[in-house]
DNA sequence: ACGCTTATTATACATATGTACAATAAGCCC
DNA sequence: GGGCTTATTGTACATATGTATAATAAGCGT
């Protein structure tokens, strides 16, 4: 976990190509050898390390989700703007994923990581889109859902990279808003 | 251009990774010592190819877009068509993507590059969404204008991402279609 | 043919890097 | 405390890698 963390840390602080076995080990101030104590090789740590900070990302829109009281699109909505808030769209988390996902070509593992990650991401979109459409009584083929949660999934993930890469072009919260509203778009729903 | 083609090829194969300088050589059919004659070190040469590449996937949606005889409508939705189909939307170009933003921390001159062509097709975008609102006689503030065409370049950016990595999850033509719909949806026009 | 610029090669070097392994320290159960 | 497992270190190695530089070939205008 310590080797996690440090890892991220050097991913976030130089990149990829920083991110070396010898740096990782003095950042979780231990020595190189004991890297490969707990992971057979640098690959197997970066996978453990993808697969932590996609679920470090995911929880906290998944949580806000959860919110039982709110009704079907409050809860989108909550979703969709802890989706675009600090620190889930931070440059941090950018450096981090667009890391990773570089390397999905060249090691297997990371790929599926990814799949997994998208796949889960995309389900939720899915099951929220699903509630507002219940509780609007639009009754559509499970095509038209999954190409929704698709759209959904699409606005948030361009959203979220240009809130992490150029953050300085908008206001505070501005992308959350934009979001809020292309959401409600792509639903049909009457914003205000 | 040799270089820069052969960077390309090593990067898309292999990832960042596996683009050495060698090897890069190599697939050029020349030694190594010859890229330090056309350039002062390596990230310059990715430099340049990160430039090439971003200027080749531009290329063919601002040529749909520019079709005279279309209406403005048409225009945006043959720009978002060829934005989401092959060989723009490609895991090739999403490989090379990924690769050259991954380094953007740690090498600035990468960073300015993907900046001015965010702004590029951004300004594309909105150029395009101006056009469709005058069509349709609908007056909209300046910053709206930019809300709307940040969120049509997020839909195109995530549903690029999503065509560029799970193409398998979707039918032909299927990611351009929903990036229709959803444009049209964002900015309020009447599909069908 | 000469001279000059450009293109290209060959070789070398210093260093960074992933990996391996033997040795040592620490924790812990009985 | 003895013995066993786990954690951690130190060091070594083979190789990959970016870079530098001197030497050579090629192109070309005059």
């Amino acid at each position: 976990m310590e080797l996690i963390l440090a890892t991220q840390a050097c991913i976030v602080e130089g990149g990829i190509r920083q991110a070396t076995v010898r740096k990782i080990a003095a950042a979780a101030g231990v020595t190189p050898g004991l890297i490969r104590h707990y992971f057979p090789d640098k690959d197997d740590l970066f996978c453990a390390t993808y697969k932590f900070t996609m679920t470090e990302m995911a929880r906290l829109p998944v949580l806000a989700a959860q919110d039982i009281e709110a009704g079907a699109i409050e809860r989108l909505h909550l979703f969709v703007r802890a989706s675009l808030s600090s620190p889930v769209m931070s440059p941090r988390h950018h450096q981090l994923w667009a890391s990773f996902t570089s390397l999905m070509r060249s090691v297997p593992a990371l790929a599926a990581v990814h799949r997994d990650s998208y796949l889960e991401f995309r389900q939720e979109c899915g099951s929220l889109v699903a509630e507002v459409l219940r509780e609007q009584r639009q009754a559509v083929s499970t095509r038209k859902l999954d190409q929704l949660a698709a759209a959904v999934n699409a606005v948030l993930d361009g959203l979220w990279l240009e809130g992490c890469l150029a953050s300085d072009l908008f206001e505070a919260g501005e992308i959350a808003d934009i979001g809020i509203r292309s959401v409600d778009a792509l639903l049909g729903i009457d914003s205000n």
